[in-house]
DNA sequence: ACATATTATTCCGATTATCGGAAGATATGG
DNA sequence: CCATATCTTCCGATAATCGGAATAATATGT
């Protein structure tokens, strides 16, 4: 169906692998990993074995399930040693905040949250959820969490939705039917948006990350004093933010 | 031919995506990636497409040529920020360093270098090659340089040996062909050793770190004084290193 | 600016690996 | 110890893959 150009085998490889991630060190059963990358179990058994036999994956020594392995942990260190694409991020946040004055962080997920990665905050300090590199936040909380549930299935999100329930800061007008709403409305609009729900006084917008038409798991987010972003702003803040992404992603242009 | 629970395909493609690692910022053109990964340049097209429509590939936009994507990008933050193997590794340091009153370390091919990313110096500060966690050292240089030579194939080792000549301290009996013999002793060994070559009465061994029996480009290594490591302990040294390394690495023990 | 050499990309038919249902093996829980 | 769930292996029909050769795009030298 797609390119003819593309191998339909490790397509289908590199989705396990990229599922493989959410399970963090305890892994994915195969079946979890089969369902996930939607492939049959036999076909997923196969590829989790090519994917062992070459240190992508392992298998933890006390379960069955299969998670990230050695080879991928080395390609881990080597790139972030060699910075293999921060500054390019760190350029489209500066880029974001200079024009917006407002923060700017790129989160990408890690299991059921999203991980702050890299950070610019401008000239201003503000309070935020994850307070920068390293920070971590539910995913369903703050709009680059919701941007990343954007760009899962739906299914995925509610369930992660679900699992976090707990960490959401629930209330009567904000439950999970909500939050899923504001999931589905950010995958039809291309943003999220935080009118201050959260953090009071603090707004937000964020837009998932798009390589050649399939969302990454990863959202940039902006948040800025409300007095700062009117609502008629968010669509032009949206715009300015996807043309910076896609000049960090190189030529192709973000979608939508 | 090997296994038949094995995708041919995905593997070509794995190890395509190892050696674009090699490339750093600049990547490999596809002839290169081809040759290294020992494939057809049709088939290498198509494979380094599936990778880069599924963003664990890239094209820098100044060049033709392929270097690792987005995705891997984040699977690196993720896996960094999990301490996804850290700590098994820094336990089987700790052992090492423990059990031969030595400094230990894990190194991890970058390029034409390889990089500390782990490091146990136990009781004993020494002077070393890399001076701890972050260090770079070409490859050539020192035990664990060695070791990770050995785990490639002869000619590549042979190649990155001769670009890295100016940096490797060559002198009238230490030349390329005796760095060459060297690792293909540490190939036959299994080990490599350093008798205080490089940095007087400071002593190295090191093994590579084998993965189902395939090499990885990763290596642990020991320093310590001349006094502590006397030539009839190597082989005891480095029977306890490769059963902690094999405990690092699961039940699969290291061969050899 | 043109010609030439190099490298990348597309084409396409023979070959071969892949796919997934069903059967068998292994682990888990009652 | 048996029942249930999950994982793993088998195998033939199917469909994707492979790589040589032709073509296109780009880099290099004059």
């Amino acid at each position: 169906m797609a390119d003819k150009t593309i191998s339909e085998t490790v397509e289908k490889a590199l989705i396990l692998l990229s599922h493989l991630a959410e399970g963090g060190h305890d892994g994915l059963s195969l079946g979890e990993a089969a369902e996930r990358a939607g492939i049959s179990k036999p076909t997923a058994h196969r590829l989790l074995n090519t994917l062992v036999q070459q240190a992508f994956a392992e298998r933890p020594p006390y379960s069955r399930n299969y998670r990230l392995g050695p080879a991928i942990s080395a390609l881990a260190r080597v790139g972030i040693a060699t910075d293999l694409h921060g500054e390019r991020w760190r350029t489209c946040l500066a880029e974001i905040s200079a024009a917006t004055e407002a923060a700017a962080f790129l989160f990408v997920r890690a299991g059921d949250e999203a991980l702050c990665v890299e950070a610019d905050f401008g000239a201003f300090l503000l309070p935020t959820l994850s307070s920068g590199i390293g920070g971590r936040v539910p995913l369903g909380l703050g709009p680059g969490s919701l941007a990343i549930l954007a760009g899962l299935a739906e299914s995925e999100a509610d369930a992660i939705l679900a699992r976090n329930a707990p960490r959401l800061r629930l209330t009567e007008t904000r439950t999970l039917e909500t939050l899923s709403a504001q999931v589905r409305a950010a995958r039809c609009n291309g943003y999220a948006f935080d009118p201050g729900e959260i953090l009071a006084e603090v707004r937000g917008v964020a837009i998932g990350v798009v390589h050649h038409g399939n969302p990454l798991p990863m959202a940039v987010s902006t948040a800025s004093l409300a007095s700062r972003l009117p609502e008629e702003r968010v669509a032009d803040t949206c715009k300015l933010m996807r043309k910076a992404v896609a000049k960090a992603l190189g030529a192709p242009s973000q979608p939508l």
